[in-house]
DNA sequence: CTATTTTTCTATAAATCTATAGAAAAATAG
DNA sequence: CTATTTTTCTATAGATTTATAGAAAAATAG
């Protein structure tokens, strides 16, 4: 019997590429996505090369076209698994009936927590995803537009509750609040002695009450 | 009579790499710097090609070792560029005799307006620096530490005065402005229509005030 | 104008990298 | 165990890329 590994089409197969999979396969090609994370978080996509991925998988770089068709499509997948996981994730939280500072907390944790567990194929999407063709952008376009339409319905609902400022802008206050994460995210893969718990309590401080008295 | 340009060692030769130089030839070492930081901005430091940078200044990609001794060196010194550039100019404001409030708007306008100003060797900086090995980084190492540090003395000065809650932490804040402002930097560089000064003045009411009522 | 110096060009060596083809090895099914 | 399918390996074509050398052209000095 024949698997449809072999797609014809590169763009709609689906997250890991394949409709019929032994399991040995799948876990191989998870290997894969994280090899190929790695490698790309540390050395930039340019930077990688395919024998470096092979390396890190501890196979031989042809070999490694056994589960890519080719290095550009090994970063979107790399990209859309670190992101899909990263969106999917926080998804439940933007559900949760919870005060607003709660909310907010839970998001900035979420965030960060994802960092911390050095999760280079989110690092990688963060980095690397500009140098994907537009066309291979789409899902990653639409997962970062359902993210940030979220986050921003929480901060316009902190506004309409009278619990925010009225003139705090969600548009605006969205954006700081994935920049001021993804700022830090990079500090706490950086530097391991950093307390996490500590930079979470620390940014939603901030981004709640600022630094004045 | 013979210019010294051509120097023996990589590290220790001047920002411009030239002891004696013609005016004409500093004038397309600049244009040099800028096509390079150009290209390097928009495919990365691996992505881009000798061939691209040269192209990007009307010459043939041979004659530019004429002005770069390799494509590493390239990248230092666009970076060194970028970076000396920025930190200079935020110097001037962090001697100034001036409030808090006033002074925290000053290095929040000063920093967001060069990235309006498109500067590419700023954008380079922040996002290839990490492809050069340290050997060649020292320099930049150097001039960060010395921005941050600068930065945060700011802040310790504010808290020491009362102005700031006795709970903030100077390195803490200073880590956040910089990365909220290299946020909503590059939000500048891809969104045209943004306006300069509205986010100026967001990203300090943030910092300030934080989102709460 | 002529000689000298500076700048650019052309051509190319040498290294590297992606992707493919077909053989070999390993795993699985009957 | 044998036949079949899946996975990996080896070898390599073909394209690209960095960096250098030496000739040619352009600019400058005397």
């Amino acid at each position: 019997m024949m698997s449809s590994r072999a797609t014809t089409n590169d763009f709609y197969e689906p997250a890991q590429g394949d409709l019929v999979v032994t399991p040995r396969y799948a876990g191989k090609k998870q290997q894969a996505l994280e090899a190929a994370a790695t490698v790309f978080a540390e050395k930039g996509y340019h930077g990688a090369t395919t024998q470096d991925i092979a390396e890190q998988m501890g196979i031989q770089q042809g070999s490694l076209y056994y589960y890519f068709k080719s290095k550009e499509q090994a970063l979107q997948q790399v990209c859309e698994y670190g992101f899909e996981h990263f969106v999917l994730q926080t998804q439940a939280i933007f559900e949760r009936e919870e005060s607003f500072e709660t909310k907010l907390y839970s998001i900035v944790a979420a965030h960060l927590s994802r960092y911390r567990k050095r999760n280079n194929a989110l690092k990688v999407h963060n980095d690397q995803r500009l140098y994907l063709p537009v066309e291979r952008r789409a899902r990653l376009k639409q997962l970062g537009s359902q993210y940030r339409e979220q986050l921003e319905s929480v901060l316009q609902q902190g506004v309409e509750q009278g619990v925010l400022r009225p003139g705090i802008d969600a548009h605006f206050a969205a954006y700081s609040v994935i920049g001021l994460c993804n700022a830090w995210g990079l500090n706490l893969i950086r530097d391991e002695h950093l307390d996490l718990v500590q930079v979470i309590d620390r940014c939603v401080d901030l981004l709640l009450r600022g630094v004045l008295i």
